[in-house]
DNA sequence: AAATCGCCCAACCGCAGGACA
DNA sequence: ATGTCCTGCGGTTGGGCGATT
């Protein structure tokens, strides 16, 4: 068999899209919908090659682009997101919504790059060549290779903390002012883990001080049907800093998260987590943040009642019990 | 006014990987 | 199991355009 090549070299437009050019592909696509695209160009009456179609239509022609100057948030976002996923411009453009991929590949390298070397930093590792150990500004985030980060065990994440993760990502789902009560309270289930904590002592917290119960579970259930506000009784232990496992793979639709509150990331059991820093508990700007980034989101929020159901459904109050309900 | 330079960004290229026959 | 199709991704290119000489 031979592979039909995926553009006929002969007859074939390059360049430039014209008016025209630009109105068939609209008027194919509106009619058709997405897809199809190596069929596309001879049905929509293109002479050009179906990836150049797909591409015309999802940098420039899809109408849900936001096109004009990228905002300060947008910069940042972007920044923060590129110390994260480095350049994975695909995953910074899906929590940037109405961006493509190549147009924040675009800005980064003819805007943000540039920015950040004249600041010094190294726009690659996002660290300033005068101290190589640590991060310029927390608002760029804390990029670390995969060999750093499996290295990186010293320091392990609580079940509490593994719960909080699951209520995190639950919060997603009922209600997102959960989650920033929660979060922003430093969280119900926190106070035993420290950058040196052991793996075993961690396992002996399971089953203790940390299991959640029902009125934990209660405050969640409240938190989903009453306003948010800055207040908590939730026990917090201020020294203790907060982790969330995976927030940006497993809560991979938090748009515009700033890394900027993040500390360090550790691994654990196969998992990553990202520790929050210490001052997030006392810190209204990541409350503020993290309410924002989640209500903007509420077009995924699946609140219903029947979530509320559940919640008091559960009757195994160990954390395993609630770790298995919440997984 | 003309030539040159440098920047920006739309578009292209090659590759990878999942789906499918 | 294998090969092709199809799509998506990241890196690169080159044409347009404004700024500078």
């Amino acid at each position: 068999m031979v592979r039909t090549p995926c553009c006929r070299a002969e007859g074939l437009k390059k360049g430039a899209w014209t008016q025209e050019e630009d109105q068939k592909l609209i008027a194919y696509v509106q009619h058709h919908g997405e897809g199809g695209w190596r069929t596309l160009p001879d049905k929509a009456g293109l002479k050009r090659c179906g990836k150049s179609c797909r591409l015309r239509w999802a940098n420039y022609l899809r109408p849900d682009i936001k096109r004009g100057e990228f905002s300060q948030k947008e910069e940042d976002s972007i920044i923060n997101l590129h110390a994260i996923h480095g350049n994975k411009w695909s995953a910074i453009a899906r929590r940037l919504p109405g961006r493509t991929d190549n147009e924040i590949k675009n800005h980064w390298n003819t805007h943000i790059k540039k920015r950040l070397i004249k600041k010094g930093i190294d726009p690659l590792t996002h660290k300033s060549p005068d101290h190589p150990e640590t991060l310029p500004d927390k608002s760029i985030g804390h990029q670390e290779d995969d060999d750093q980060k499996s290295n990186n065990n010293k320091s392990l994440a609580s079940p509490s903390a593994r719960f909080l993760n699951k209520v995190a990502r639950f919060g997603k789902r009922i209600n997102h002012s959960a989650l920033s009560i929660i979060i922003g309270s430093g969280g119900p289930f926190t106070s035993h883990t420290t950058p040196t904590t052991s793996a075993s002592e961690c396992e002996k917290s399971t089953s203790s001080s940390s299991t959640p119960n029902s009125s934990n579970l209660q405050m969640i259930l409240d938190a989903t049907t009453t306003p948010t506000t800055s207040t908590s009784t939730f026990s917090n232990d201020a020294s203790a800093p907060l982790m969330y496992d995976n927030i940006f793979d497993d809560i991979d639709d938090m748009t515009g998260f700033s890394s900027r509150f993040l500390n360090d990331i550790v691994s654990h059991d196969d998992e990553d987590f990202l520790m929050l820093d210490e001052s997030c508990s006392e810190n209204t700007l990541f409350t503020e943040e993290l309410t924002m980034i989640l209500q903007e989101d509420t077009t995924e929020t699946m609140f219903n009642d029947s979530h509320l159901k559940l919640i008091n459904e559960v009757d195994d109050y160990s954390f395993e019990g609630i770790d298995n309900w919440f997984g």
